[in-house]
RNA sequence: GGAGCGUUGGUCAAGGGGUUAAGACACCUCCCUUUCACGGAGGAAUCACGGGUUCGAUUCCCGUACGCUCUACCA
């Protein structure tokens, strides 16, 4: 084990960060944290091409929604910078040649359409060492042919000579011993025609340069590892190599597969993090923040998504993620992703939280949909008494719209069938009950609802229905008389006014 | 096609030679509430298959099937 624990977090900004994504992250976070090192983010913008604009502040924005703050990144250098790729660049080929002096890689002169016609014409070609010597190449020419070539500037780029039937095999953190057999993967591509290296070179230096300590990134990546294995042994030496964990895949809830931004789409339910607008497609996509997530329940979410503490136990907050995680309980297997259980998280989050925290968050919402609401006592009672049936943020909203606003005049259609001379005599009575009401609380109301219900033998179950609708426009909601309180003596006889005229 | 990885209810999962195979989400029933939620009680539902090893496999081993990932001058 090495003594300085620095744990890198290594996005591609090329399609902002996705669910799989911010776990990535957080478990690497979890990890650093854990044992007292740091978390390092690097940004792997090495592919220009399809760099998206505004991506990296999207990656820095949805750390810090969730409150992970990494020790070094690009806005905040340690000692290891830079931290985006695409300004390493002149690191990366000093040490693709060396491997070319040294006979583990070579030169490589194809051009990508006489690859795609190999390809074509062979369905299974591979770059390797079957077919490399018949192809444009170092080790298939002499020294002289490449020295020209070479001062021709010729566009070329470096791949990796894959050895002949040699065992390479590592120690997964989650998985254990995993082998590979050489012969098995192509000779990858190091350094690019345009210099710039391929995420296989530029991990390995990186890493290296940046002292890392442990990587942790998506299973997708198992197949390649034993060419970033290869590379540690050709430059740097394993015993300095990262300890690795590929972490399984987080699944698509229908069928199989890994979890796509289309069927995330196609079912109702946001991947990113955070609204996102492709700033190429000007593509728009809602997040878990504004769809009213809490950054506790994301967070909590995703980390159980794949692990969990061996106990019952299933609400974590980030401090005690930091303290109960380990590497060791992660997963083997994938995990589809269930979005009743993530709005599940979001509740039990929003029901330990208090209203205070909870305000601005709430306000917010409102304010994003134009409705005014007063910042005040009164407002707090409110949400304090809709909280526990709140499972999104933005439910707040269809709770308590009607202390706010009056209800329409909609809903009174539903009673109207049943509606009577009966119920308008009672409701008159209520009206001038109420008025007299020395003072306005819940249990005086119900109380006095009740004896005047009696007096007129009508069984309370029959009017409360309907002083609910005058009240709230619609058939559910916290007790009625706890709302009629909160309304107040003139907004509650105001709107039994309004209702009884409508009934006429 | 090849290689790697994986497989406990519909989903997330605990367990790991002998268990009534935890728990959560979702679903169903009931209670609470003169509403709807919340809450409470209960219910239905699972070890992919076939061989070993063993007194005994869901658990260990080997196959098979199925699934996924990778197989780009993308990451």
């Amino acid at each position: 084990m090495k003594e300085n624990i620095r744990v890198r977090f290594a996005p591609s900004p090329t399609g902002g960060l996705h669910l799989g994504g911010v776990r990535t992250a957080l478990y690497n976070y979890l990890f650093a944290k854990q044992h007292g090192g740091s978390f390092v983010l690097r940004i792997e913008d090495t592919d220009q091409g399809r760099f998206v604009a505004g991506a990296e502040q999207y990656i820095a924005d949805t750390l810090s929604w969730c409150g992970i703050e990494p020790d070094e990144s690009p806005w905040k250098p340690g000692e290891f910078g830079p931290y985006r790729q695409s300004e390493r660049k002149s690191m990366y080929a000093d040490y693709a040649k060396k491997l070319v002096d040294e006979g583990y890689a070579y030169y490589a002169f194809d051009t990508p359409e006489e690859l795609d016609n190999q390809r074509k014409t062979q369905p299974n070609f591979q770059y390797n060492q079957a077919h490399r010597n018949g192809l444009y190449n170092s080790l298939a020419m002499s020294g002289d042919e490449v020295k020209i070539l070479l001062e021709k500037n010729t566009p070329f780029v470096i791949r990796i000579k894959m050895p002949e039937d040699e065992n390479i095999s590592f120690t997964d953190m989650i998985r254990g011993e995993v082998h590979f057999n050489s012969s098995q993967s192509d000779d990858k591509v190091l350094l690019k025609a345009d210099g710039m290296p391929t995420y296989h070179l530029a991990v390995v230096v990186d890493d290296y340069l940046m002292k890392i300590s442990h990587a942790f990134r998506g299973e997708e990546w198992l197949p390649s590892a034993p060419v970033h294995i290869l590379l540690w042994k050709y430059l740097f030496g394993l015993e300095n190599m990262p300890q690795w964990a590929h972490l399984p895949l987080i699944l698509k809830p229908e069928g199989n597969g890994k979890l796509s931004k289309r069927a995330a789409e196609k079912l109702g339910f946001p991947i990113f993090s955070m609204n996102w607008t492709d700033p190429r497609s000007n593509e728009f996509t809602e997040g878990f923040r504004e769809r009213g997530f809490l950054p506790e329940a994301f967070i909590n979410m995703l980390a159980m998504l794949g692990w969990n503490d061996g106990t019952e136990q299933e609400i974590f907050s980030l401090p005690k993620l930091v303290e109960k995680f380990s590497i060791d309980r992660v997963h083997k297997a994938g995990a589809k992703f269930d979005f009743e259980k993530a709005k599940w998280f979001n509740h039990e989050w929003i029901k330990k939280t208090n209203i205070e925290i909870l305000l601005p968050a709430i306000e917010n919402i409102f304010q994003q949909k134009n409705i005014p609401i007063p910042h005040n006592e009164k407002s707090r009672e409110i949400f304090e008494l809709v909280k526990d049936r709140c499972t999104l943020l933005t439910d707040f909203i269809e709770q308590s719209i009607f202390f706010f606003e009056k209800p329409g005049n909609a809903g009174l259609e539903s009673i109207r069938p049943k509606w009577n001379d009966q119920k308008n005599n009672f409701f008159t009575e209520i009206i001038r009950s109420y008025t007299l009401l020395p003072y306005w609380e819940n249990e005086a109301l119900e109380n006095t609802f009740k004896e005047i219900a009696a007096a007129n033998s009508i069984k309370p179950g029959e009017l409360m229905l309907p002083f609910r609708v005058m009240l709230v426009g619609g058939k559910s909601g916290p007790g009625i008389f706890q709302i009629a309180e909160i309304l107040g003596r003139e907004e509650t006889l105001e709107r039994i006014q309004t209702s009884l005229k409508s009934l006429q």
